[in-house]
DNA sequence: AATTGTGAAATTGTTCACAGCA
DNA sequence: TGCTGTGAACAATTTCACAATT
């Protein structure tokens, strides 16, 4: 069985983005050439990732842009939707909850938590916020499948921990910390910090650096 | 000149925030494999991702953590302060004006800019929010050196391209979607959406990806 | 004895180049 | 002819393994 690298999962995201608009300017087919101009990349790098999940071309014509989406919209599981809960209703947690893409997408934001007595038992954007204690016992009543943590780092790992204890394979975390998890567990972490710093090296050592 | 991966720099953050943590816990020497236990690594990576800076370490004993700390925040650009300013204070943009790790590393947010005339000339958490029309101008007058995108996708283009004209060499892009600039000009995206789209793969394909 | 620093080996990821097909 | 699908070549990255050093 052939293996799919992260950096393939991510193009496929980019890819599903593309086709949503292609399709909109009402383009039926699409070549790789296409696909790759978009998202600067090569074409073959393009039908490489595509390749991994089967032949969704016509040689010498290229892919068709609705089925193409739908593919991909199976693969990248997106046909289905997902029942998210998030933990922290902070700056960084409330911003998640008015996120538009992620209803979008059928990622249905159903609990929240905090505890903050002032935040707890009232709703927030229309989303009951529950005491944190107990958090495991919702997440399993509300068949919670994947947790945005947007705690504090010092607070990251602890409730990382009851995350997994309740049965919850994939965690998004925003927390400037590494989490530590099972091995069956998923967690993807956004270090936005992390990005500045990155911005910051590329000034300091201009031209040091490899791509771009 | 020996090029140096994004992946390495990415690292180098990782090193970095550890090293505090280690450093507030009293420990003055560390060794590669404490470095690589904390996030996940092998003492090797570590190694090897500082051997591309310079020799840091004693052989036989390990690095000195205020030293190391000091360098790796020298070659992040964390020792110096940043002029940040942020395009669209919505909810994504206003949890980021709150984001307390951009303060405590140098990056000063300095200038806000929306399109919305209820937001425009008031301040927004005490700091100034002007009309994007004057991003250019305003850019320039305050020596901005980077900008932090928070706009809706279909606007992101159209200001990247301003903020690039105005001579900023950084853009971090919040947007989903991926922007175009010359190529002296770095960007970094961070897509939300598409991590979640990561984990709800990983949930639909399990088993089938490498690594985690 | 312990740990760094680093070439060499192994692995992983990307691009090439062309056969195969519409 | 044009474009996909893919094995093979190539490039980048990670890991190994060991000499060098304290």
């Amino acid at each position: 069985m052939t293996k799919i690298s992260d950096s393939t999962v991510k193009r496929l995201s980019m890819y599903y983005r593309s086709l949503l608009e292609f399709e909109k300017r009402g383009y039926k087919i699409i070549s790789s050439k296409d696909l790759a101009k978009t998202e600067e990349l090569t074409p073959a790098q393009v039908r490489k990732d595509l390749s991994f999940f089967g032949n969704f071309g016509t040689r010498g014509l290229g892919y068709p842009v609705e089925e193409l989406k739908e593919r991909i919209a199976k693969i990248l599981g997106l046909t289905r939707s997902w029942n998210v809960a998030l933990v922290g209703v902070g700056n960084v947690g409330s911003a998640l909850v008015s996120y538009k893409e992620f209803q979008k997408q059928g990622f249905n934001m159903k609990l929240l938590f905090d505890n903050d007595q002032r935040k707890i038992n009232k709703s927030h954007k229309g989303i009951p916020v529950h005491d944190v204690t107990f958090l495991s016992k919702k997440l399993k009543e509300n068949k919670i499948e994947m947790v945005i943590l947007a705690v504090p780092a010092h607070a990251a790992q602890k409730v990382a921990d009851l995350v997994v204890a309740s049965g919850v394979k994939s965690i998004l975390n925003f927390a400037p910390v590494q989490i530590k998890v099972p091995k069956d567990v998923v967690v993807r972490s956004v270090n936005m910090a992390m990005e500045l710093e990155y911005l910051s090296f590329c000034q300091v050592n201009k031209g040091f650096l490899q791509s771009s």
